[in-house]
DNA sequence: CTGAAAGCGCTTACAG
DNA sequence: CTGAAAGCGCTTACAG
């Protein structure tokens, strides 16, 4: 910041008033005469006066500054979110500082210094005992409803998305068209080692294998994969084995893309070989050739429930978690195995 | 923000010692004894105190929180340089902030009441005029090479990135695999009707159009597109005329997966009937099938020269302008037209 | 209708 | 070695 920064007292001077006239006059919330009205006007003008948020953020306990955090914004789903929420936010007052998720508690208290009005989070990875935090110091705190359901705060709010139901559909439609050889890829970045059925696809695809009386076959789940180059060798490898699977379940488009790639490297086809489905509905998935099947989640909904609901609570109002529903969008990568 | 927010009061009556004495210990800058430093130490986590970074942004004039100007963050080449920012901002004891571009001098006006430290601005959007009214009130700004040049103060540091060198290298392999009908998308939001020769890659295109005497067809420019949509149409349109193109230049990978979408729905090949070259080296263009030849934007050197220019700007010191490289990754999507 | 004053939570020069 | 005091830029209850 420069030093010579322009403050209330230098307007003040300038249009020969008292600080208090120029809150005032930019706070419009007291008579002022019209004649020093205007010369404070003038003298704003003149000087190029912004007030100080900082300072207002201190007076008022109101730092008008929301939180994001959130594991990966690279994919475009997430990155749409931030974008739709930073839209709403500004036309509140609010700003948004995006946060990538760190498992730290030294990072939780730097966060939790900067006094933010409240916070969003999206993660598969932060522990409920470092998201608690939040809502622990009194900071007004959105879930993105997901994966981490143990020992969350009351007075969390969540935003619970309906990816198990997307899945069961998902799953019935493989199901319908006679899949029974059926693998999975979670992308998140956990553990490798467990298969996580607090998982909300985990749990709709085992679900769905029950229901069908159909074998779950441990070696169809990739889980805990580490990134995109981890996901195209795992799935080059699950459809390189002997007994390979006729359809995947991918928890993220851009994931789905990558196996389609594996997929062709072995000079497999989509959906005539191999039958696929996304999540998220993104660009790639409208554009795929063919048009990837893929879980709608309704980014826009999410994004505005998210928002409206953290700034409700900031403003002392009681809220309820809110549920979002998913479709899904039946593209040309799935191919009924009765043909 | 909740209304008993542990201050360094609270923790002062606790450990039983004066105000200042906390923030010797916090700060760690003066000597305390022993014996009051521990009891500090105690209080503040008996009381979960947290320093209140607003306080201390208005009383030492820095705020250590950077404002991050972008279009389009859903792209994944910014939204990784996004990420990539956060990492070393948060190193450095910063936070940023993620505004979407609007060009609307109200809202730059609430951006500078924020006390932002500093800027970091990518935009083919937003006027000259408006981008400077930040280094017009002394704040530092970091402005990433691009389309924008006309007066554009000269307190701003430029990361320039060497999109038109990386033009030419992308020019010159089509030009030497025979290509001479050779289309070009920009989908950058800006007006539609005219070309933009400010802009490097539509300069670079022309140049090597005139070093190799080839004719420019202006109906080979598609300028101004809106959205992945339109690019669709627009290329697609394009190459079912009768006098198509053989190849084309798109200004982004993931674009330039929608115009081999497009061309794949008529039935052409990528790259037999059409060559297709890219820019950003994001995830699609490293997993396309065929791989994506694209001009490719080192994210990491530009994140980390923007952000520690901003800081060196911010602690008040000398910086230049700074250029970075580009480099053209030779994929599958090019195929030479004398074979 | 207007303005002096208190106070938000900090830092730090200065005096003891 | 420690602490009272000034001050960062604001808002607003209160007194005139």
């Amino acid at each position: 910041m420069s030093s010579k920064r322009v403050t209330r007292k230098d307007v003040a001077k300038r249009a020969g008033v008292t600080p208090t006239i120029v809150s005032y006059v930019t706070n419009n919330n007291r008579y002022v005469s019209q004649e020093k009205r205007e010369r404070v006007l003038q003298a704003i003008k003149e000087l190029g006066y912004h007030p100080n948020t900082v300072a207002l953020g201190l007076k008022c306990k109101k730092s008008y500054h929301i939180a994001f955090i959130c594991d990966d914004i690279s994919n475009e789903h997430f990155a749409k979110i931030v974008m739709d929420m930073e839209d709403i936010a500004n036309e509140r007052g609010y700003i948004i500082s995006f946060c990538n998720t760190r498992r730290d508690e030294q990072y939780i208290n730097k966060l939790i210094s900067r006094q933010f009005d409240g916070a969003i989070i999206s993660t598969d990875i932060l522990e409920g005992e470092l998201i608690n935090k939040f809502p622990d110091i009194g900071i007004p705190t959105i879930l993105f409803g997901n994966r981490i359901h143990e020992n969350i705060s009351k007075d969390i709010t969540f935003v619970n998305i309906d990816i198990y139901g997307g899945t069961l559909r998902a799953m019935e439609h493989l199901v319908k068209e006679g899949h029974t050889k059926i693998a999975f890829v979670d992308s998140s970045l956990k553990e490798q080692d467990t298969i996580d059925y607090n998982d909300l696809r985990v749990k709709g695809y085992a679900e769905i294998h029950e229901k069908y009386n159909m074998e779950l076959n441990k070696d169809y789940i990739i889980q805990g994969a580490n990134g995109y180059k981890d996901v195209f060798e795992k799935s080059y490898q699950l459809f390189q084995s002997k007994d390979r699977p006729t359809a995947i379940l991918v928890n993220d488009d851009m994931h789905a893309y990558i196996v389609m790639s594996a997929v062709k490297s072995l000079n497999l086809q989509v959906p005539e070989d191999v039958s696929i489905i996304g999540y998220n509905d993104t660009t790639i998935a409208k554009y795929m050739v063919p048009r990837l099947t893929t879980v709608e989640i309704p980014r826009k909904k999410i994004s505005r429930a998210a928002l409206e609901l953290l700034i409700d609570k900031i403003e002392g109002k009681v809220v309820k978690d809110i549920d979002i529903d998913t479709d899904l969008i039946i593209g040309n990568t799935t191919k009924s195995m009765t043909q």
